[in-house]
DNA sequence: TACGTCAAGCAGGACG
DNA sequence: CGTCCTGCTTGACGTA
């Protein structure tokens, strides 16, 4: 079995695990997660679904859980009409799957979203703005490593003593602070480990 | 209760 | 002009 492999393997299997610990908790507390918003407590018994998925991995495994997942279409509005937004709580199989396609590609066709919503319970906006997110979220990591390693280079250019974790936050506001040059800001071109053909992520030894 | 996480909101740009 | 992107920001929620 490859390196990678083993690693998304392991994931998943910790994955699986979180999501049996999970249940069993709730099975021994009840349900505590909306104790303090009545409004989402109602709003999520309306919409929670039912779902069944058979990963790849694990054709043995059938999970079968509540999703706690807003459709954003649904009303949100208080009684005054102000808005009042929402924030969906996506399940650990729908992110097992998200996180598992991702792995494979970084970048969704729109059949490929439209697939993968549907096989999620999902719409295709939350697919899409999950994968915007997650790309945001692996830069902002990437970037953050970077720096760290880069201070860690240099420590005489440091006026006081630092951890690689006190550089990670440094980095993490850099970005805040739009550190990076906006010349290497390349928007459809590239990827961490690749690089994008008609919208699709292709990594580099491809 | 402060803080971290994350889905969703928003602005602005690229592209067909 | 519509869609999708990045780069944040916001706000709900969990947790130490």
């Amino acid at each position: 079995m490859a390196g990678s492999e083993k690693q998304l393997t392991s994931f998943f299997i910790e994955d699986i695990l979180s999501i049996k610990e999970e249940k069993r908790r709730a099975s021994n507390c009840g349900d505590v997660k909306d104790e303090r918003s009545g409004w989402r407590t109602e709003h999520t018994t309306e919409q929670s679904l039912s779902l069944e998925i058979r990963t790849e991995e694990s054709h043995h495994d059938i999970e079968t859980i509540e999703t706690s997942s807003p459709a954003p279409s649904s009303d949100s509005t208080s009684a005054f009409g102000k808005h009042k937004r929402s924030r969906a709580a996506f399940t650990h199989l729908q992110v097992l799957e998200l996180e598992k396609k991702f792995n494979h590609q970084k970048y969704l066709s729109a059949p490929e979203r439209a697939h993968l919503a549907s096989s999620l319970r999902l719409t295709e906006t939350q697919v899409k703005i999950w994968f915007q997110n997650r790309r945001y979220k692996t830069k902002r990591k990437q970037l953050a490593s970077e720096y760290g390693k880069d201070c860690f280079q240099k420590p005489e250019g440091l006026p006081f003593s630092v951890t690689e974790e006190d550089l990670c936050r440094a980095s993490l506001l850099a970005t805040v602070y739009k550190s990076y040059p906006h010349q290497l800001y390349r928007p459809y071109g590239y990827d961490l480990n690749g690089f994008v053909i008609n919208g699709v992520w292709r990594p580099a030894v491809w």
